[in-house]
DNA sequence: GTTATATAGTTGTCTATACATGTATACACG
DNA sequence: CGTGTATACATGTATAGACAACTATATAAC
């Protein structure tokens, strides 16, 4: 099972085959891992080394240890989607609503001054810019505006655009989505707003303000939504 | 330096000491930690135990190894605080402004039923509710409730509340803090917040809410936090 | 000067062992 | 019937030592 002379270490060995094993089923969440000494006498290796190996696993929360009892195969961690980066189409769905869009305008024009610091490029450069409303059942629940460079985005046509921005970005420009930066606020909804999502003066909005990076430092998307605060909460789930 | 009798580990007080000098700024970003052997001769204790202190910090993100050359501290934790939870004051201090505070009240009481429930027991049970305005460089910024089971705090008292509510959990009560339900929406301000916070009657605040939990599934605290819309905004680091 | 070579110091891996501490169960005792 | 107690087994902590792999520097050879 294991190759002791193998240039990769022994615990890492094992990390791996403990990881497949999760992975492929044939140890199910809920279940007790074999001891450390069953390890260690299994494969002849010293305890600390199986310890190593189980560790990290226990680190990323694949296992969990329990004094006097054993190690335990984790259970499944249920609402991931909602700790990174998500389209407004995938929190509908995972809300258990049915998202769909109407794109007021896309056009392409200079930027000024205030997006092209944020996207990092120069005043007057090209960039799309995207209006629409969005809908959850039917019903207008946010208006989004959309700023990407030219530059980046290239000959995108409108279709590419709605179908999936993010898979455009990654699928067909092959570019990778690493991280955003995001802004949230309460305001009072703008004449704009009122109109578009049937509000009247005086109701307040949720602002979201997200700069999207591709490879770590490009910015590629600046996006503002604004959402009625009535029928909206923003759910996140955050780590330690 | 280290207390060989104490009940706390050997390794989890040398990882509290570099932690705090890490804190203090007597070691700083881009410096090179002493090597393991120094640290093992120092204290007289072994090398593995030194290196499960340094493993633990570096795991967290404090320090970075690099074989060969030595351990450094790691540079900006500050953006990094953003992606998990955080307290008001943690909060406060990575935007460059005092955070205070002053508790209105702190009382027991029994749980309201829509309170026992997100808390997980039943209701009636005994919690403590405390109410407290929060301040950045002494001006009002956001009025915070904070509710949490006597069964998990127990005799926690006003003086260990205020400290650190945190490290209170973690340390003295030894537990362990995995995570956090948040949801954020946009409402008006109340009459209560209207006072605490010097509004007026049809401001917006940014209304925060936070099931926080240890040991991956219980709950220990519920805390609602309502922010001053013109002065705030919440600000989160997204992956992938 | 440039290039090997030795050397010392660092983290990385691994062993073998010992005792502490928490959990569960079987069993004798009252 | 309940209750300690012994026992077995789990993970947690800690030790002392060995060698590997990597980095940097000094030194010798060319």
């Amino acid at each position: 099972m294991l190759d002791k002379n193998s240039p990769l270490p022994i615990y890492y060995q094992l990390e791996q085959s403990i990881r497949t094993m999760i992975e492929n089923g044939q140890l199910k969440p809920g279940e007790l891992l074999p001891s450390e000494r069953e390890y260690a006498e299994k494969y002849d290796i010293s305890r600390m080394t199986v310890r190593q190996a189980i560790n990290n696993l226990a680190s990323e929360g694949l296992l969990v240890r329990q004094k006097g009892k054993g190690t335990f195969i984790a259970e499944q961690k249920i609402e991931q989607a909602l700790q990174g980066i998500t389209s407004f189409s995938e929190d509908m769905k995972a809300r258990g609503l049915e998202p769909s869009t109407e794109i007021i305008h896309y056009q392409e024009e200079p930027a000024e001054i205030h997006i092209a610091e944020k996207l990092g490029i120069n005043p007057d450069d090209p960039i799309l810019e995207i209006y629409r409303i969005r809908l959850a059942d039917h019903v207008p629940l946010a208006v989004e505006t959309t700023f990407t460079p030219k530059a980046i985005v290239g000959n995108m046509t409108e279709q590419d655009f709605s179908e999936s921005f993010y898979h455009y970005v990654e699928d067909t420009l092959g570019l990778t989505i690493t991280h955003g930066d995001q802004e949230i606020e309460s305001t009072l909804a703008s004449p704009a707003e009122i109109e578009h999502l049937h509000l009247k003066k005086g109701d307040p909005v949720l602002l979201l303000h997200r700069l999207t990076y591709v490879s770590g430092k490009q910015p590629f998307e600046y996006v503002r939504t604004a959402y009625r605060a009535d029928r909206y909460k923003y759910k996140i789930q955050l780590p330690r």
